[in-house]
DNA sequence: GTTAGCACTCAACATGCCCAAGTGCTAACA
DNA sequence: TGTTAGCACTTGGGCATGTTGAGTGCTAAC
């Protein structure tokens, strides 16, 4: 059998399953793809599959669905990008206005997505590896409670109350807050580990361990924009799309809930800057989600959004839509 | 039938299908309960209970469910909160260790109600009507672009970026922040609509414009923290809790996520000042909520903390975790 | 390499049957 | 008057059985 037919056929039967739900049968493909052949060629095209992985049965005289090997083929070598509906293209446009806020943005962003998609959409906050220090605060809130506020100059505030061992005075911490500021604005985050020593070392003995707890705590803060949050969107559509397939839906609830699993999960994905990262099934390092794809890609300094759905997803649309969106967020970000 | 009986009837029905997810019949409820009478007088008093409303038959010959009505009768008059168990108690404990950062506090007190009663578990951030403005900050990010920042005395911090018309000079900003922080250090956020005009039309007439702009933000900032926002955990409860009973999930996560839905439904709840409040399926303004129920209550000064699950719940032991995290959340907060 | 034909398999559906659980009612009882 | 025993009746669920149709794999011919 021809090479080209088999592709032909696995991608076929992918797109033919992916829209009916049903274990798809050589008749039918015949009928619904002009192939050329007849069923009985393709029947022997589907044994080969089958024989290759790339196609299971699921009993003995049912049509056949994609493994996960087959999936990743036809992500691979098979499926092209479908280019974006016109009213989908204004959608993410009309992302570009309304404010820069970046919380606004990234929750409008997954919002969009999940709904472009029909999946749970996630997207990571930005890396703040290069940010800078902007602003440093230091407010009183008790006698012996501190807060402390640390601004980057990409608009992002962290924030973090710290208990200071003995009463404060509001003249020491407006002391300190110039000498911390003086020394470290304009420094790269993640360099902070490395200054505030120094400047802690530099202030006036009396003050020094209310200036270490401080710097403590900028630096946690500097560490909580690095370790990176994630926002998401859409969980009803699990719901949705598993009506009559009943994927089991609560391991993949609890991947969500749980943060550093969706984060290691962004982060292993390496960034092929080709283009979006497809995991699918079993590929992924959860076991929840081994009836789950992972699609994602970077955008601006490397942070990443993507969405999460059942094995059997319309890859080419859905690739193509966080594709753009990962490239309007970097433009909005970038500029 | 003796009034006290039939009531007793009815929390034997709704305990026992509580805990095995099935109508229950007579013969098993005389069985199960001393109920001191044979199983045609329970017969009887089911009947009664049937015309009344409180309870229903799935189909002729199967048992008995309670309806909305009876187990609102249940929560109402019967139930007694089940006192928590030692573990139960400690864990709640713990939640008074830790930082004082308010986001962390929450987010570990949605975690644990969460896990104390498979639910998923929601709180809303606290009221900060009397909360005080304790430092306001501009930073310059871009030419044209000033991030606002609003602190207020409860260590809650807003943050927003404006868009000024035209370029802003950084010394114009300094100005402009120890006026406003001059003129409003120590108002409660609720005043500022009232005072912010004021400070604006004090300023010198060309930064009237600037001020009028950053005005609006802090306005804005100070409506954000009003405009509450809620968190929630424990979203894939709902599916394992409903794994032979389907009720429909999807509709349910949809009014997770939309935060306005569950605000509207929170504050819609009377804040019963002697406990907990329940609102039983139906009772529900959300027409996906027809068969969840909320049990919640207010903490700190007026905020709301609760669970969402299934009607199908155990109430007392449910209303016990959430009135006793509640009141741990108020005395962390209140401390 | 492709195709037609055919025997075979098996899930899904349907049918009929029985059983257990549960009800409602009536008549007797305390 | 409230309670109870007994009984006829209903009905969903389980089970065994039969039927159907989609789909396969194989073989022989083209």
């Amino acid at each position: 059998m021809s090479e080209p037919r088999k592709l032909e056929v696995l991608r076929a039967i992918v797109e033919d399953y992916v829209h009916s739900r049903e274990p798809v049968g050589s008749k039918a493909l015949v009928e619904r793809h002009h192939l050329g052949v007849s069923s009985a060629t393709i029947r022997n095209d589907m044994a080969v599959l089958e024989e290759e992985g790339l196609i299971a049965a699921p009993h003995t005289s049912a049509g056949r669905i994609p493994t996960d090997k087959g999936y990743r083929l036809f992500v691979d070598r098979i499926s092209q990008v479908k280019p974006l509906s016109a009213a989908e293209r204004r959608a993410i446009h009309s992302l570009l206005e309304g404010p820069d806020d970046i919380d606004d943005i990234l929750e409008r962003t997954v919002r969009l997505l999940s709904q472009l998609t029909n999946q749970v959409a996630v997207v990571q906050y930005p890396h703040s590896n290069r940010a800078l220090v902007r602003h440093v605060e230091f407010v009183l809130l008790a006698p012996k409670q501190v807060l402390v506020v640390l601004i980057a100059d990409t608009g992002s505030v962290g924030q973090k109350v710290i208990d200071a061992g003995s009463d404060v005075g509001n003249e020491a911490l407006m002391l300190l807050r110039s000498r911390f500021l003086g020394s470290i604005a304009g420094t790269q985050l993640a360099l902070l580990p490395q200054v505030l020593p120094s400047v802690v070392a530099l202030c006036p003995p009396e003050l020094r361990s209310l200036a270490q707890t401080l710097a403590q705590g900028l630096q946690a803060l500097s560490d909580t924009s690095r370790e990176e949050r994630i926002l998401m969107a859409g969980t009803a559509n699990l719901a949705r799309s598993n009506v009559d397939f009943p994927l089991s839906i609560g391991p993949v609830l609890e991947a969500l809930e749980e943060q550093v699993v969706m984060l290691r999960l962004l982060s292993d994905m390496g960034d092929d800057p080709r283009g979006v990262t497809v995991s699918i099934g079993r590929e992924n390092p959860y076991d929840g989600l081994a009836e789950a794809s992972v699609v994602a890609t970077g955008y601006g300094s490397g942070a990443k959004v993507g969405i999460l759905g059942p094995t059997r997803m319309d890859y080419p649309t859905t690739m193509a839509a966080v594709r753009a969106v990962a490239r309007y967020l970097s433009r909005i970000l970038g500029g």
